[in-house]
DNA sequence: GCACCCCGTCGAAACGATTCGACAATCTCG
DNA sequence: CGAGATTGTCGAATCGTTTCGACGGGGTGC
């Protein structure tokens, strides 16, 4: 193995101006920065992790706390993970895998052992038993999406309140004057991941401005409850013509549902979904649809944590706008009602 | 942070004595035993991961190259992740993870600086550029799938023949003589990840040995190849009662295909998938499959490293055992013809 | 031309574990 | 009962970096 003091040899000089050409801690002649980069190219040079660890007490890893075994949201899971794993990268740091399931002594265990320098913890529960954990460790940390209780945390996640707001404008600027909100199953709501409520106070306020009338149901999953759901909703509300859909599993079969009770879409009815791109784009009717921008919350977690881990300080809370894209589920409102 | 020479103070004995209790490498009295556990305890200590990765040139990381970008497999990825992370903390071992896209630069980097003890490396292509680096590193290492050229490689896969094989049996046992296997497209088996061949190779075999008639047929996902590959087989074949299908994103567009044909499945026509369970499920119509047992190929490949990193010596190949999953697609042939 | 400062480099002391050889005390066996 | 093997523990060297204080030499200001 090659190591430090090979290179410093090499180059004629000592083993420390070799670590401040790498590290450009301290100025160093150009000249001899050539010859040292010459020697470590053709040497081979890679630092040993554990030893720079050691002498510097940076690991240049970050833990991303994974939900390993769930089932919905994988694809976008998955792509989160790419962007942290991509960004971390190109900040010269790698990722270490952790689960779930390992939970606090997870996390105690690797900050503890100074194997990262970092956490960033995905799937955070309204009452996550992690977060008076990660307000008290020295490592800093990064939560995807919002505990009840957020003081002295970093957060990053989709702005759901915006999310609602958004789907609400674009039925109202389509002239839609009477909507819904179908929502995830009420378990949901009381467990709470806290984004279905927000989603729904947004979509609630928007409405209430544009001056449109609006309803909030929540759905189960099941194809007994779309229907009963859809077929009340439809009672109740004669002359609704526009809905928000938040709700993955259902939406195709709340797509189905409305088209058996003789609504077209998006002739008799216009159809907005919070829901991956993908599962938009594939639906029946390709769904107008606001996507959970997971990369770009990958991204922006690391360089949270980066600016952190600088010293920097960061903004407790941030929220990425929206961004929705039509489809052909949704079209202005006929000129007849 | 409370160190190792701390531990030894507090239960009255030399810091190497606290080393060998952790490590398990020197005799220790019962009594000293208890005594430094307790100290670890009452200290709440952890090694140094850097210090030790140092010490004794192990690191305890396992480095996992995922392609994270990828479309269809995405959940069976995600279940061998699990796996894996999870076989290599029962082993005190942690999971470092690298993107396909690091490609040999990054094998290299890992490897080099002895961030990892081991590697494995997911989506192994038939002509895979990684082989000969992997064969040459000093670290051990595990493919999943099986490169052209697997000499001096540990690899462990799905049983790709066996499942050939496996499909044919059930099918004959359930009477059928005359059956077909819907393959990958035409360019899969020439740009290869190889399972594609075998699975053809085991389909073929299995029907000769049995004495019932077989054809093989690539197989475009696109929804007008489906229907023209349908009617040719149809017409070419007027006894066909059986099919497998080794295509994932055909296989609901087939079913569909071969209903509009006039085959009601099972009573015209058995179909037996390869593909995941959940695919296989949530089918229009579920449908008798065999999974890649994605979490028994984490366990195993994880297994298989720890082996390696023993010293131990372990099969080049490991090939598991198709399970075949009788769903509701696939029945007795019918008294009639 | 002198004091001073900054630039570029070096040497040595950490960093926190593991491991190896040595050694005392206890056992074993003839 | 004594030589030799065994058991349990210790001390010191080592792993490969980083970092801090020091220091020589060339520039600047007066």
């Amino acid at each position: 193995m090659v190591k430090i003091t090979d290179v410093a040899r090499r180059a004629g000089v000592s083993p420390s101006t070799v670590s401040y050409v790498l590290s450009g801690k301290r100025p160093i002649s150009a000249a001899t920065q050539r010859r040292v980069e010459e020697s470590i190219r053709e040497l081979g040079y890679r630092p040993h992790a554990g030893a720079r660890a050691l002498a510097s007490s940076r690991s240049n890893v970050l833990a991303l706390v994974m939900p390993l075994r769930s089932g919905v949201h994988v694809p976008v899971q998955m792509q989160f993970a790419g962007a942290v794993v991509t960004t971390a990268r190109r900040h010269d740091h790698d990722v270490l895998l952790l689960t779930q399931e390992e939970g606090e002594d997870g996390l105690r265990r690797v900050a503890d052992s100074a194997l990262v320098d970092a956490l960033i913890v995905m799937d955070v529960q309204l009452r996550d038993a992690r977060t008076p954990l990660l307000r008290s460790l020295p490592l800093p940390s990064v939560l995807i999406g919002f505990p009840a209780e957020a003081d002295g945390l970093t957060c990053i996640d989709l702005d759901f309140t915006a999310t609602g707001e958004s789907c609400v404008g674009h039925l109202a600027r389509l002239g839609h004057r009477c909507v819904a909100l179908l929502g995830s199953p009420p378990e949901v709501y009381a467990r709470g991941t806290g984004f279905a409520q927000r989603t729904a106070a947004g979509f609630t306020a928007a409405a209430h401005r544009c001056g449109i009338s609006s309803t909030v149901l929540p759905c189960e999953p099941t194809r007994a409850a779309v229907q009963e759901t859809v077929e009340r909703l439809l009672r109740d509300h004669p002359g609704l013509t526009g809905v928000v859909v938040h709700n993955e599993p259902a939406l195709p079969l709340l797509l189905e549902a409305f088209q058996q009770a003789g609504m077209r879409i998006p002739q008799d009815l216009s159809v907005v979904a919070v829901c991956p791109d993908e599962l938009a784009e594939s639906a029946a009717v390709p769904v107008t649809s606001v996507a959970i921008p997971a990369e770009e919350v990958g991204e922006r977690a690391v360089e949270l944590l980066m600016a952190k881990l600088n010293g920097q300080s960061v903004p407790d809370a941030t929220l990425l706008p929206p961004r929705l894209t039509q489809r052909v589920s949704s079209a202005p409102r006929g000129p007849a009602s």
